[in-house]
DNA sequence: ATAGATTCCTGGCTGC
DNA sequence: TGCAGCCAGGAATCTA
């Protein structure tokens, strides 16, 4: 599942092979990835050079030489990979194929075709996008942001957490992780938070998502980065995925139930 | 206006 | 052991 930190790890990875490349041909093998009308789509963007690529919240920026914006969305299993032809045959899910203009190729991969590309002309077309909350390693992302905008919120934590208006980039498994740091239950409501786990939230943020990138994101089932490889920060989750097993801090059994509709893991002994 | 439910999809896991 | 059915969750769309 791509979050904040598998999103940049993919965009690390293919930067430096396809910046500055010229698109000549793309497949497209699943036309509903394609969300611009497919034949504008192919027109716009064969022939552009590639200018640059940036990351924000979930979402891949890849701006080309003709002022257009080619976004794309990993959602749940989808992946860029930076390829060579001798190699791309071993792909698995290839969904649209961007062959550039040295051969080399770039791979939209994505077993659950859950994924989404589109060509707009400015950030304001896609309101996923348009409305997205402050990056969490950004300045705009402060404590007393935090403060302010769970004072005003109902519902759960872990809910106010996923949504991307609030904060841009945390998906289930890192909104899990920074809950577990800060000893919060996921159920609790944002409004009950004292000051003090509004700074210990804050901080477990901000770590949990530094770590994450550090280890090239977290690989559970799907993700792969740009290089077609496995990220390393599964090794170092708390709570995801960790149900029925021991709580590393205290060794009580990890919890699953489900808030926000999500699978939610926690420790009620860690968490309160 | 806002929070919760539903939908999209397919591989892998669960349980009978 | 085999296989039907459930589950995974990001975000758009709906419903209350």
């Amino acid at each position: 599942m791509p979050e904040l930190p598998e999103v940049e790890s993919v965009v690390q990875d293919i930067v430096p092979f396809v910046v500055g490349k010229r698109v000549k041909k793309i497949e497209v093998l699943s036309p509903r990835i394609i969300q611009t009308d497919e034949k504008k789509f192919l027109k716009e963007i064969i022939g552009s050079v590639i200018s640059h690529i940036e990351r924000r919240g979930k979402y891949i920026l890849i701006y080309l030489a003709n002022k257009k914006i080619l976004v794309v969305h990993l959602r749940m299993t989808g992946g860029l990979i930076f390829t060579i032809p001798e190699k791309s045959s071993s792909h698995s899910y290839v969904r649209v194929r961007f062959v550039l203009d040295d051969k080399s190729e770039l791979l939209y991969v994505d077993s659950r075709t859950l994924g989404t590309m589109h060509l707009i002309e400015s950030k304001e077309e896609i309101q996923g996008l348009h409305q997205l909350g402050p990056e969490p390693l950004s300045e705009e992302f402060s404590v007393e942001y935090l403060e302010r905008l769970l004072k005003r919120k109902k519902g759960s934590i872990k809910g106010a957490l996923l949504d991307q208006r609030n904060i841009a980039g945390l998906g289930n498994i890192y909104a899990d992780e920074s809950l577990f740091f800060a000893g919060i239950l996921p159920n609790r409501e944002p409004s009950s938070l004292t000051k003090k786990e509004i700074g210990k939230l804050y901080q477990g943020i901000r770590k949990v998502i530094s770590d994450a990138l550090q280890e090239g994101g977290t690989t559970f089932r799907d993700y792969r980065n740009g290089k077609g490889e496995s990220g390393q920060y599964q090794e170092r989750l708390k709570v995801y995925g960790r149900n029925k097993k021991e709580c590393v801090k205290c060794g009580a059994e990890i919890q699953k139930t489900r808030v926000a509709g999500r699978g939610t893991h926690f420790c009620l002994k860690c968490q309160k």
